[in-house]
Parts: structure tokens; sequence; C-alpha cells
DNA sequence: CCCGTTATATCGAAGCTCGATATATAGATA
DNA sequence: TATCTATATATCGAGCTTCGATATAACGGG
């Protein structure tokens, strides 16, 4: 996008990590469920590709904003669980107040145009 | 983005495109023009990279969706206005609607999350 | 036992943005 | 008149992200 004096630069990525920050607040889940639960939420509108969900989970993790633990699940079956930690937390309540504010402007410009 | 059921899949470049748009449907205006004119109608929100801006405007251009007609402005000087089609205002008025329909979506999932 | 679903992961192609660079005119100022 | 800044359009390569395909494997039901 073009450049913004708030955090919001790549709508589309922060929008993938709101949605999935936005989740693991309320609950731990593994990826498959992440999607699951998003494809649900939003009435099927949104969906997730799993070769650009992991990516995402990946890096979020890296950058100590989601911890992910490996969970025996059968007696074979492993599954990663993601919670959000602190610093997630601090980060999406920033990342909400700045969409409110790029809605806010976009839709100044961009809202009047119906008629 | 996410897979979408409506025509929104890169959030940023939709929005570059709207905003666009929006601007020419009310005048037509060359593209140094239409740089400033988001910026000052965004409060310097929102700053279009000129090497963004120009190759959208020739790709919407190329899609039918702007008209650009270079015109003699001083003895030399050449600029080139676009100005919106009715393909543009069509798919501008598609847009909006898919904006609205992810905003509502995204909050859906989002929005409840502050304390 | 086979198959569809669950589950995680990676890779290459494609697309878009950013920042730099190039080019040229207009206007102001020294 | 020379120079600097703003105006104005354009392109290119690096870098990042996403998409779709592919790989691998376990689970559960028929």
């Amino acid at each position: 996008m073009m450049k913004t004096t708030f955090g919001i630069q790549n709508l589309t990525k922060n929008c993938n990590e709101s949605l999935i920050l936005a989740i693991l607040v309320k609950e731990k889940k593994h990826g498959y469920q992440l999607a699951l639960e998003i494809e649900e939420q939003s009435q099927s509108q949104f969906k997730f590709n799993h070769g650009t969900l992991y990516p995402i989970l990946h890096k979020l993790e890296k950058d100590g904003l989601i911890k992910g633990v490996w969970k025996q699940e059968g007696p074979k079956r492993k599954r990663k669980y993601y919670s959000i930690t602190a610093k997630g937390k601090k980060y999406l309540q920033t990342q909400l107040e700045n969409w409110r504010t790029f809605y806010q402007h976009f839709f100044e410009i961009v809202g009047e145009i119906e008629e």
C-alpha cells in the first residue's frame, strides 16, 4: 500500500495477522483449527490457503507474538498448539487502532461516492 | 490475503485502486495531482510512492477503467489527465460493496476483542 | 484395507510495492 | 543568468508476500 503514518503498510498481511491473533486471544489453537475457525466465523467469506497460513504462523512465532507447543495427541499424532503472548496481545491492540484509523481515512475519501 | 467469496483478494492493491477511482469520479486529474489529492484528503495519512502510482494508473488504463489524455499545458509541458470510464465507475461501486462486506466480516472476528 | 479428512510443511512462480534512478519543465531567487 | 526546488512522468530491480502444487503422514469410518 501507499505509505501511512500508522502501522499498516501491507493491508493483506496485517489483516491475516490480526485475524489469527484475534482468534488466539480467545483460545489456543493449532494451525488447521485456526483456518477452520476463521472460515466458520466469517461464514466462509475468508479462507486461508495453508500455503499462506503456516508461513505466517512461523513468522509470528519467530517474532514472539505467538508461542507454539507440540502436543502428543494420539499415540503418534502430533499437533502444534499456538497461544498468544503478551507482546502479541499488545501488537493486536495496536493493529486494531491502526485499522480504525485506516477505515476512517479510507472512507472519508471513498465512502461519499455512492449516489 | 486469504481467498474470499467476494472480489477483494489483494487488499492493498484494491485499496489503491479504489482511492484513485474515487478521486477521479469527482474530477479528472493527472497522476501527480492524484497523489497530492489523496495525501491532502487523508490529512497526510496516505502517501503514494510514485513508483507505485504510475504502474497502477497504466494498469487501470489498460483495463479500461480510466482513460488518459495527454494535454499540452505550457509551450513544452505535457500532462496526462485521467478520467474514469463507465466501466471504472461500475467497478468502483462493486469494490465499495466488497469493502463493506470485508469490514463486516473482519470486525465480526476481530472487533469484539478489546476489553 | 482403503479412502477421505485431518494436519503440518515447503517450494517455485507470479504479483505487487518500494526505493532508487532518470529525465525534463516551470518558477523562484540570488 | 545561473541555480535550486518543485512539478511531472516513467522505469527498473530488489524484496516480500501470496498462491497453488506437492509432499508426507496419521486418523477414522466403511
